[in-house]
Parts: structure tokens; sequence; C-alpha cells
DNA sequence: ATGAAAGCGCTAACAC
DNA sequence: GTGTTAGCGCTTTCAT
């Protein structure tokens, strides 16, 4: 089966006939320039309602040489980004503050396979600016783009040549030091954690945060076991921890997916959380909410970071004044798993 | 800070004049018509490369009157769309499988405030055509829009008017009569249910499923409860099941969402999972992979789903015969809260 | 304040 | 098979 759909679509050439005026006029109406006169515009305005016109955005664009399309680029590989509420959530954020702008959301999937294809696509003029996003991998393959094309980053980037770009994030050595603080404060004074990926910002940040504050009380810090962010290995770091033979009573886990894996292990164990062991994550994501027990964890503010990477992003499209780093607070959020 | 960043970007006619070709042939050869002599293609292909050539899409669409772009339209109200992992999921299918074709993904998020703003947007020739997605949802505010532009719907449409809209669906009711079969078979004799809101599709149908398969074993069918198909109203739903004082030995849930808060409810009442009651849900979500006991449920293939939304509207665009509904096959999976 | 005119970069007949 | 010629619908000087 085949369809045929009717284009129909008003031309700002017949809102000019309708209104009386010329196209200019009503281009200027339609960009709402100063320089109109109030019965003009009104005419304008009246011919643009009964039509239902709305202007061609290609043509738009031809002409004034500006897109008003951002990209969202997501790396392949954290394609399956969306299973992860974190990175889910900072899309949203994305989305809805786009929505409220004058530009539109293009969504990018980079193929790791053939780099160059989503590069000149970007670079091509198809797009005035690019958001990318992947969840704790600071990931600025995408580095060089910057130097061609308006680009804000989630997360700050991994190496030093980076510096420069523009990024969004939260600060995790502070977030981390918080969650080991509470963990201390409730009494415990033999502390483990299953930290993320070392060549991630995040997980390297989270692990330094925790490390330094164990270091600062005096404590030892070599109960470390390292996961990939997602479940399954978060309840194997578990076992591995559990395996080392050494007690501890206090566990700070890099994120919340990691962290909910680590409990399913725990009960298994018939270890009570949070009596035998109190635990506490990071991320302040569903996973955490609906765990068993709901688990203390260190919120960031997911939805919020992605509309400031979409604001940062404009506002520098747009020429306004934007600072180059944003970090936004993390929120200690106590739940069962560390209230005793 | 501002920022400045070089445009440079070749156009079609300095690939001709590098190539020593006309604009006609490099667009042939761009579009890959068969009629270019294979040395001129061979040039033009050589000047591309050294020129970086990339064509300026809006030049293109306007001139073919073809945008090239599919808008993902998400209703507002499912913006926390992306807290559903079923829903993440279909976007992700329809992103990777886009990511292989010529189209741009526009992810839309319909203002309900202002819903002839997205309309207008969408019907104002800045889209080929569009994908309308809404979990569980089957909203189909957007049928009218189907009649002017190719649309694809995720879930079957509630109405009866909207019959003729493509669509790509599982079979709800079969589901659900799988998943109450599967609790008969286990040898439970009195069955209650957590359905999900009867003015949608997915919540209509799977009570249908696990209505119709109790009438076919001669069993009562009354013990019914609703929920909005988040983790918070499953919890509350259970509560009220529990309430009723009628006792009962199998659940199916129509939603894994609500299944997990329906068994935090359980684990509170201190009732025994799968033991003293066994629990099934629907969707096949990480939410049921990491509860506990883990959820037996039948799962969607969401990520397919997705991409087969995706496919059937590059058909419907590039002319191909399509099949206007599409049934995607539901699986049981079978895990601790059902296996005794 | 407003109109006329000249493109923006490309595709699509139509001739050759 | 290839070049020529018109536009696609809009913005943007530049006059007026």
């Amino acid at each position: 089966m085949t369809h045929e759909f009717a284009p129909a679509a008003p031309t700002l050439e017949q809102v000019a006939a309708l209104a009386g005026v010329s196209r200019s006029t009503v281009s200027r109406v339609v960009n709402n320039s100063p320089h109109v006169t109030n019965e003009a515009a009104s005419a304008v305005l009246e011919a643009i309602e009964t039509l239902g016109y709305v202007p061609n955005r290609a043509a738009r664009s031809l002409a004034s040489r500006k897109t008003q399309v951002i990209a969202l680029v997501v790396p392949e590989s954290t394609a399956r980004v969306f299973a992860d509420p974190f990175f889910a959530s900072v899309v949203q954020g994305v989305a809805l503050h786009l929505a409220q702008t004058e530009y539109t959301l293009n969504m990018v999937i980079a193929s790791e396979t053939n780099p160059d294809k989503t590069r000149r696509y970007l670079m091509g003029g198809n797009v005035d600016g690019a958001l990318v996003v992947s969840h704790h991998r600071g990931d600025h393959s995408y580095a060089r783009l910057s130097q061609t094309l308006p680009t804000v980053f989630g997360g700050r980037p991994m190496s030093a040549e980076e510096r420069d770009s523009y990024f969004v994030d939260t600060d995790n050595v502070a977030g981390a030091v918080e969650a080991t603080r509470h963990l201390l404060d409730l009494g415990c004074r033999s502390l483990a954690t299953i930290a993320g990926p070392q060549d991630m910002p995040a997980g390297f940040d989270r692990l330094l945060g925790w490390r330094t504050t164990l270091i600062g009380a005096g404590l030892d810090s070599s109960l470390v076991e390292e996961g990939d962010f997602t479940p399954g290995q978060g309840a194997e770091a578990m076992r591995r921890l559990l395996d080392r033979g050494v007690p501890f009573d206090g566990l700070f886990v890099a994120n919340d997916q990691m962290a909910v894996g680590a409990l399913s292990v725990l009960r298994d164990c018939g270890i009570a959380v949070p009596d035998s062991l109190a635990v506490v994550g990071f991320d302040g994501d569903y996973f955490g909410q609906s765990s068993d027990p709901p688990l203390s964890t260190v919120a960031q503010p997911s939805t919020a970071m992605g509309a400031k990477m979409a604001e940062v992003l404009v506002d520098l499209l747009e020429g306004r004044p934007v600072e180059r780093v944003t970090i936004m607070p993390t929120e200690l959020i106590v739940r069962g798993s560390t209230r005793r």
C-alpha cells in the first residue's frame, strides 16, 4: 500500500499578497524587526493566521546561513546510553530546554566505524552547534570538533589538551567526599569502594574523593574494586570485594546501577544492609529508588544538567557571554541503605 | 567570553570547477545517478575528496523539496518518557536505524500548552515524516497529522477513527494471555491483576487478555486494581488488592515498573514471592531484572520496535510497499518471581 | 518604513 | 552523458 499526502504549504509570498505588502515586510514581521508599522504588522499577522503560514526552514537557513539546528551527538558505544537513566535524563533536559528556543534538536548517533561521516556532517554546515554527551565517559573524541563548531560537552574532559572546551559537570570529587563522610559519620571505620573505570573522569574523580577522605581520616583505602558502571559488573566487583576476606562496614559505589548489582549480591550472601554494611551510591537515578533497601546516594541534577548544556550552547551561538565551565551541585540523599 | 568559528564550506560549484565539469555533473555524482562516465565521476570524487566537500542540506532540501528529516514526536506529558526504560529503548531503536539511512532524526517535544505550534512545525514542510511515540498511551492526538504527513505510531490507536494509521505494536492481549496461562500452569487458582489505565490500549488489552483467560478457565476475574504504570501506583494498587482481604496466589501486573512497586509492598508485608504469591510483569525492562526477586515478565522487543517504526516510515517515504500494521512478538521470560 | 532585486547552494527539466 | 537554465522560499542590502 502506498499513500498520497498533500503538501499545501503557504509561502511568504502568498502572505505578502494577502496582506497587501511586500515580501520584505512579511519577512521583517516574521523576524520581528522593529522597523514595521503596527498596521502593516497586524495585517501580516492576520494573513499569516488565516493562511496558517509557517516559514520554511530550509529556505530560511539557506538565505541566512544559519541552520537553527543543534546536534546532540551520542557516541555509538554509548547508544545503550538510553539504558542509563542518568543519561536519559540529561537528554530529556536538553530537549525540554531547546523546545523553548528557536532551535531544533538533531540527534546524531556517531558511528564509530566511520567517525568521519559524523564529523563531516557536523562540520558541513548542517548544524549551528553541537552537544556531546556520553555518560561518565568524558569522551572528548570530538574535542577537535569544538575548534570548528560551537560545542558543549557533558562532563569534564579527561585529557589536558581539551581543557579549554565548554562543559557542564558536577563536582564528582566533592560528591564522593560527602558520601564517604556520611559513611564515616555513621560510625563506619573500615570502608570499601566499587569504583568506576579510571579512564573516565567520573570514575576517576569519585575514587579520588573517597580515597582522600579516608586518608585524611587516617583510615585504610585499599579496599577498591573496579566496575564499568553496569549492574552486572557492580555485582562482580562486590563478589571480589567479599572474596578478599577483609571485613568492612561501609561501602561507596561509584554509581547507582553498580550499587544495585552489589545489593543483590549482598542479599544472596545474607549480608544485612545497612546493619552489617552501609551502602551509598552516586547519581540519584531510579535504580536506587526501587532497590531493596532503597539506596542512599549522591544525586546529580541530571535534567538540569542537560538543560544547562543547551542553555550554554544557545548563549554561545547568540553571542552572549558564557562561563566555559559550569559545575552543578550534588545532593546527598539518605535512604534505607544507610539508615540504621 | 566569546568565540570565533570558521565556516569554510566548499560549494558544489567549487567542486565542479576543480573537476573541470559542470555543476549538474557534480550533482549527479553526489546523488549517484547512473548517467555519468567513470572518468567524470572519479574526477568529481577526487575533487570532493581534496576539497572536503559536504553538500549543504538546506540548499538541497530547498531545491528538491525534500528535507530528509524525520521528526520523533514526544508528547510533553510523556517527556518523563525517558524515565521509562521501555520508551528509551524504542527511541534508541529509532535512532540506530535512522543512522543507517540518509535521514536525520529531529526530536520534537510536543508542547501541549501550544499544540498548534508543533502541528504547524510538522505540517510546515520542515520534515518528511513523523514518528509518534508515547509509552503505553496509544496517544493519537496527532492522528489528523497522518493525513497530511507520512506518520508511523508506536502502539495501536485507541479510537476507531484512526484505525487506518500506520503503527507498530506488540500483541498485548496474547502477551497477557501467556502470562496468565503461565500462572495457571504453576498451579495458581485464584489470580489478581494490577491493570494499567483503561484508556490506553496497552492497559486495556493486557487486562482483556488476563480476564478472558480466567473466564475461559472458569475462574474468578474480579480481583482487579488499576495503576498508571508507575512504580508508586503499582505499590498503591498492591495495597488495595491486599486490603480486600480476598486471598490469591497469582498476580499479573500490566508492566514491570508497577510490578516492582508491588514487590516492595509484598516484601514489607512479609508475603513470600514466589512461594505464597507468584508474580508476572510485562515489558521486560531492567526494572524487573534487578528486582528482588527478579521478575518474570512478558518481554517486548523494544529496540526492535523502534527500529521497525523507522523502517516502516522510511519505506513509506521512499514509496516502497509497506504493511500498515506490524505486530512484534512478545516473549515470556521466567525468573525468580514465578520459579518455585 | 517599505519595496526591489540579488542571491543563498542546490536540483531538475530541458536541450544538446 | 553533459551543460544550460530556472527556480526552490527566504533574507538582505540598497534605494526610495
